[in-house]
DNA sequence: CAGGCGTTTGATACAGTGTATTTATCGCAC
DNA sequence: GTGCGATAAATACACTGTATCAAACGCCTG
C-alpha cells in the first residue's frame, strides 16, 4: 500500500467511469481496504486529484525532449497534451481549475519556458506571458473537444444523433430570425473536424506569439505540420 | 415563484458564497420553501446551472452592439466577458464543461459569429474556427486567471501571504537544478499584472487569427487599446 | 353549502459523498 | 502471558441530489 498504488487504483477509476466515480470509498474498495485508510497517505481528496493530474503530467514527461525549434516544440507540447487528455478525459475537468506543482507539472511547465526562451534573447516576462497564453489556449480547447465528447458519450447517443436531437430546439430558435450568422453557420458549414479546428486555433496561437517574441516568425503552418506528423497521432 | 426567481435566488447564493454552496437545499431555504419545490421548475440540477449560465451571457447582452471592425469587437466581447466573470467567479467553473445552447448564449455567440463574418468575405467554417479559437482561449485564460484569485481567497490569505507559504516548496523544487527556466523566471520575473497577462493572449489570438482570416490585418494593439478604453475597467 | 377529487406543497426516505471520531485488533516489550 | 502502543476498521455526522409519499388546499359538482 502507497501513496502510488492509490494514484494509480484512481486512474483506473477514472479512465473507466469518469471523475465522478472516483469517491475515496471506490477507490478504497477496488484496493480491498476501507475508505479511512487512505487519510494515512492523503491528507485530502484533493490531493488524492492534485497526484492523479501530476501522474498525467508524468506521462507526457516520459516521452522524450521537444523539438529545438520553439514553435515546434509548441507544436510537440500541444500535441501530447492532447493525446494525453483523450487516454484521460477527465482531465479537462480539473485543468485550470486549480494551480499545478506537483513535480512533473512543473516539469511540464520547464519544458514549455525553456522552449519559448530558446526562441532568442528574450525578456522572461515576455516568455511568462507566452507560456500563459499557450496554456490558456490549450485549457480552453481539450475542455470545449472533451466536453462535447464526454456529451455524446455520456447520453450514450452517436453524434449525428445527438445533433438530431437537438435539432428542433435550434432550429426553432434560429427561425426567430434573431441568428442570422448561427442560421448561415448551420446550413452551410460543413462541420470542421476536431482535428482541424484544434490546429486552426494553434497556429493562430503560435502565428500571433511569433509576433511578439522578438518578431520571429514562426515556420510556416503547413510545413511545420508534415515535420511534426507521426504515425498514431490522429 | 418562477424560475426566473430561482435562478435570482441561485445566482445571488453563487456570487456570495461560491459554487459548492448552490445546494438545492440551500437555493430553496433562501426563498423559503422546501427544496423538492423547485423540481416543479427545474427537471434537474444541471439546469440550474444552465440557467445561471445563460443568466450571465444575458448580462453581456444587455451591454449594447459591438464595434464594427471585427477585432475591435473581440476585443471588447473580451472585455466583458472578462468583467462578467470577475462579477461571478463561479462562472469558469462551468464555462467550456458543458455547450451552452441557452437563448442569451446563442446570442452572445450570434454577435462573435457576426463580427467575425464581417471581416470581409471569408468562408463560414473559418468563422467557425477563429469562434472556436477565441472562446478557447478566453475559456482558458479566464480560468487560469479566476482560479488563482479564488485559491487566494478562499484560503484567507492575501496574494503575498500564499506565495510565501509555498515559496519553501518550490525553492526546494527549484534547488534540484531541474528546473533552470523556472529558477530564472522566480527570480528575475516581475510578474506581469493579470491585466497584462490577458491583454498580451489576447492580441496574441486577435494577430494569429488575423493572418488566417483573408491576410486582413488587425488594428495595431496598442491603438485599438486606446480605443477600446472605458472608465471603470480596472 | 357539503363533499369528493385533483393538484400542488411539504416531509420523509434513500443512496451517495468527504471526513471526524470511536472502537477493535494486532504486534511487541517486558 | 500480559499490558500497551500503534494500526486498521467501523461507525457517525453533516451534507448532497433526487424519488416517494402524505397531507393540505382549492375547485367543481351535486
Amino acid at each position: 500500500m502507497s501513496r502510488e498504488r492509490i494514484v494509480c487504483a484512481a486512474l483506473a477509476l477514472a479512465d473507466a467511469e469518469g471523475l465522478t466515480a472516483v469517491s475515496l470509498r471506490k477507490v478504497s474498495a477496488s484496493l480491498d481496504t476501507g475508505a479511512m485508510r487512505l487519510y494515512a497517505y492523503l491528507s485530502t481528496k484533493d490531493e488524492l486529484l492534485d497526484l492523479m493530474v501530476d501522474a498525467v503530467y508524468g506521462e507526457m514527461a516520459q516521452e522524450g525532449p521537444l523539438p529545438l525549434r520553439w514553435d515546434d516544440a509548441l507544436r510537440t507540447l500541444a500535441d501530447r497534451t492532447r493525446q494525453a487528455s483523450k487516454r484521460h478525459p477527465w482531465l479537462v475537468e480539473i485543468l485550470g481549475g486549480r494551480p499545478h506543482q506537483g513535480p512533473n507539472a512543473l516539469l511540464y511547465l520547464e519544458s514549455m519556458l525553456a522552449a519559448l526562451a530558446g526562441s532568442g534573447p528574450t525578456a522572461i516576462d515576455l516568455v511568462l506571458q507566452a507560456a500563459k497564453t499557450f496554456t490558456a489556449f490549450m485549457v480552453g480547447a481539450l475542455r470545449a473537444e472533451m466536453s462535447e465528447l464526454r456529451a455524446e458519450s455520456e447520453s450514450g447517443l452517436t453524434k449525428h444523433a445527438w445533433q438530431v436531437a437537438n435539432q428542433p430546439y435550434l432550429l426553432r430558435q434560429i427561425e426567430t430570425g434573431q441568428f442570422p450568422t448561427i442560421a448561415k453557420a448551420v446550413a452551410e458549414s460543413a462541420e470542421p473536424l476536431p482535428d482541424t479546428v484544434f490546429a486552426f486555433g494553434l497556429e493562430c496561437v503560435i502565428e500571433g506569439m511569433g509576433r511578439h517574441l522578438n518578431g520571429i516568425k514562426p515556420q510556416d503552418a503547413k510545413v511545420a505540420k508534415k515535420k511534426a506528423a507521426r504515425p498514431g497521432s490522429q
